[in-house]
RNA sequence: GGUCGGUUGGAUGAGUGGUUUAGUCAUCGGUCUGCAAAACCGGGCACAGCGGUUCGAAUCCGCUACCGACCU
C-alpha cells in the first residue's frame, strides 16, 4: 500500500465539484489540483466557473488560472506538471483532492499518456492544410499507407482524430500506432475517485441556471477581451464560442445564451457517459461527498490490513 | 345554420401518389490515450379518426371530431 493517496473529485459540469472539493480539502487539511483543462487559463474565470479568490483563499489551488490562453497546453503536459508537483505536496498531506471534470487530463493523470513526440509546427500546418485543400478523403489515404493497422481501428470519420495520426506518423516516421500501448503507468500512490451526480432533471436545472449567473456576472465582457483571439483552441470552448458568434451577428444574444445551456448540457451527458465505463469509479451525490471519502478510506485501510506481510 | 381554411414525431415546421416522411429545437444512447468544455457516431408507433379510390396514400375523395376565419 503506498502511503499517499491521490483523491479524484470529479463529475458533471455544474453539479458542484468546487464547493465539495474544498469541503473535503478542508477536511483532509490539503490542497487541491485543478483538472480542468480551461480553468487553466486565466483569463477564462466566469465562462469556465473557477474557484473564486475567495474560494482559493480556503485552500491553496494548483493549476487554476496558470496558463495564459495563447499558450498551448494539454493533458500529456498536464500529466507531468502534476507528477512533478505532487512530491512537494505529498510532504505536507498523505492525501491531496484532484477536482475538475477534464476526463482525459483525470486519466493522464491516473494511468498516465503514452510517450508522443511533439509535433513540429510545420508538419501540424501541412497536415492542416492538407485537410482543408484536399479533404478528409486525402487524409485517410495518407493513414491507411503510413499506418494501416491504426487505419482499420481509428473512426475515420473524425477529422481529429485521423489527423493527429497522420501527424505523429510523419513527425516520428513510424506508425502511430507502434506508439500506442495503451498500457496504465503504475503511479507511486493510491487513487480514489469519486464522481459526484445528481438526477438528470436536477443537473440539467442546476447548469442552465449557472449559465444566466455566468451572463449576470459578466461573461460577455470576458469574452467580448477574447474575441481577437477566438481562433486559439483554449477559447473553442462552450461560453465563449457561442458569444463569438453572436458577436458576428450568427445569432442574436438570446440564442446564443441558449446555445450555451444546451451545449453544457450535452457537455454533462458526455463526462457521464465516459465516467460511466469506469469500474474504478464511486458515485455519490455532492452532498456525501465526505462521507463516502470517508468510507472508501477507512475500506482501503482494512484491505491493506488483511494483506499478508510483505518479506 | 352556412362557407372557407387547418389538423404532421416531445416542440416547431417543410413536403410529396410509390423502397429512407426534410430541417430546426428538445431529448436519449454511444466512441474517444495528445488541441478533449475538442472531435465524431447513432436512436426514437409522426402525418386527427373512420371509410373509400388506387397495384400503392400521409399525399386524392367522403364522413366524423377538434381548431380558426368569415357569413346569416
Amino acid at each position: 500500500m503506498n502511503p499517499h493517496t491521490l483523491i479524484v473529485v470529479t463529475g458533471p459540469t455544474g453539479v458542484g465539484k468546487t464547493a465539495a472539493a474544498i469541503a473535503l480539502a478542508q477536511r483532509l487539511g490539503c490542497d487541491i489540483i485543478n483538472a480542468d483543462s480551461r480553468q487553466i487559463y486565466r483569463q477564462l474565470p466566469i465562462g469556465t466557473a473557477a474557484p473564486s479568490r475567495e474560494e482559493q483563499a480556503l485552500v491553496r489551488h494548483h493549476f487554476v488560472g496558470f496558463k495564459d490562453v495563447a499558450e498551448a497546453y494539454s493533458a500529456a503536459q498536464f500529466e507531468s506538471d502534476v507528477l512533478a508537483l505532487l512530491p512537494s505536496l505529498w510532504q505536507q498531506s498523505s492525501r491531496v483532492v484532484m477536482c475538475g471534470g477534464s476526463m482525459l487530463y483525470i486519466d493522464a493523470v491516473c494511468r498516465g499518456i503514452d510517450q508522443m513526440p511533439d509535433i513540429a509546427p510545420a508538419i501540424r500546418q501541412a497536415v492542416k492544410e492538407k485537410l482543408r485543400d484536399e479533404g478528409l478523403a486525402a487524409l485517410q489515404e495518407e493513414l491507411r499507407e503510413l499506418d494501416p493497422a491504426y487505419w482499420s481501428q481509428v473512426d475515420l470519420k473524425n477529422p481529429s482524430r485521423v489527423q493527429h495520426a497522420v501527424e505523429v506518423c510523419r513527425q516520428t516516421g513510424v506508425p502511430f500506432s507502434t506508439l500506442r500501448t495503451g498500457c496504465a503507468k503504475p503511479r507511486p500512490f493510491d487513487i480514489v475517485k469519486v464522481c459526484l451526480n445528481v438526477e438528470r432533471e436536477q443537473l440539467f436545472d442546476r447548469i442552465n441556471h449557472r449559465v444566466l449567473r455566468m451572463m449576470d456576472e459578466g461573461l460577455e465582457a470576458e469574452a467580448q477581451a477574447m474575441y481577437p483571439l477566438r481562433h486559439l483552441n483554449a477559447l473553442n470552448t462552450v461560453g465563449y464560442k457561442e458569444m463569438f458568434a453572436y458577436f458576428d451577428g450568427l445569432m442574436d444574444r438570446e440564442t446564443a445564451i441558449a446555445r450555451i445551456q444546451k451545449n453544457t448540457r450535452v457537455y454533462a451527458k458526455k463526462q457521464l457517459t465516459w465516467h460511466k465505463k469506469d469500474d474504478t469509479m464511486n458515485w455519490c451525490r455532492p452532498e456525501d461527498l465526505l462521507a463516502t471519502v470517508d468510507n472508501l478510506l477507512s475500506l482501503r485501510v482494512m484491505e491493506s490490513a488483511a494483506e499478508p506481510p510483505a518479506p
